[in-house]
DNA sequence: CGGAAGCGTAACCTACGGGTTACGCGTTCA
DNA sequence: TGAACGCGTAACCCGTAGGTTACGCTTCCG
C-alpha cells in the first residue's frame, strides 16, 4: 500500500491511471499525450507497476500497459477504514469490497 | 483532490491520519510518537491542514488536531471512478457517497 | 508580572524525485 | 540481413521536499 500511495502522488502518473482505465496502451502512446520526453514516461509506468497499479504484457516489440484494479483496491480499502470511526460497524467496507471481488471473479472467469 | 493525494504520499503523514482518526491531538502528543522533531511534524500537519484532510481547534496555547472525512471522502470517490470500468453502472459509488454524507450529517447536527 | 509551556515560521542543509540525453537490446520487415 | 522501430536503463542535472536549529508570539500559572 506504501508503495501505491506514492505512486499516485504525481500528476503525471494518476493521468496514465486515467488513460489505462478502459483501454490498455503502449509507452509511445502513453508519452505522445505528455509534453515530457518517452524515458520519462517509461520510469513513471515502472513506478506504477511495482507499486501493482498497472500491468504490463509484451507482444512483440510492444508493451502494452493496463489498470490493475487490484492494487488500487488496496488504497480503496485504506482510506475507506480510515474514514470509518471506531465505533462504526464495517458492514459498507464489506460490501464494496465483496462487490469489487465479484467482479474481479467475473474478469478472470470470462 | 491533487493536494491530498500528494498529502498521503508521506509515512509520516499516514501515520498521523491514523492517529487522528478517533481522538484530537496537540501537535506535542503527535510529535511525541515520532522520532523527528516538533517542528517537522508540524510542517506535516500544515501540509495536512492545507489539503483539507486534518481540520484543527484552537483552545488556549493547545491546537488539537483530528481528521476530516470530507478530505478523505474526495480521495476514496476519485478511487471509486477509476476502479470502474466504462461500461459498469456507477450504482455503488452512489450508494457509498449517499451514506457516507449522511453519517456527515448525522455529526453536524448532533 | 515574569517565566515557562505550546506552537508556528524562517533559514539552512541534504537527499531524492523527476527531467533530459545517450545508449543498448530485441523485434519487425523491405 | 541490415536498417528502422519500440522500449528500458544508465548517467547526469536541478528543483524541491523534509530534516534540523533558532527565534518569536500567545497563553497559562506561581
Amino acid at each position: 500500500m506504501d508503495q501505491a500511495a506514492e505512486a499516485i502522488a504525481d500528476p503525471i502518473r494518476r493521468a496514465i491511471l486515467r488513460m489505462v482505465r478502459d483501454e490498455r496502451l503502449t509507452v509511445g502512446e502513453i508519452a505522445a499525450r505528455f509534453p515530457v520526453s518517452r524515458p520519462a514516461i517509461s520510469r513513471h509506468l515502472r513506478v506504477l507497476r511495482e507499486s501493482g497499479l498497472v500491468r504490463d504484457d509484451l507482444s512483440g516489440r510492444h508493451r502494452y500497459y493496463s489498470l490493475n484494479p487490484d492494487g488500487l483496491a488496496e488504497l480503496h480499502q485504506w482510506l475507506s477504514t480510515l474514514m470509518t470511526p471506531a465505533g462504526w460497524e464495517q458492514r459498507l467496507d464489506a460490501l464494496t469490497t465483496e462487490v469489487y471481488r465479484t467482479r474481479k471473479d467475473n474478469r478472470e472467469t470470462a
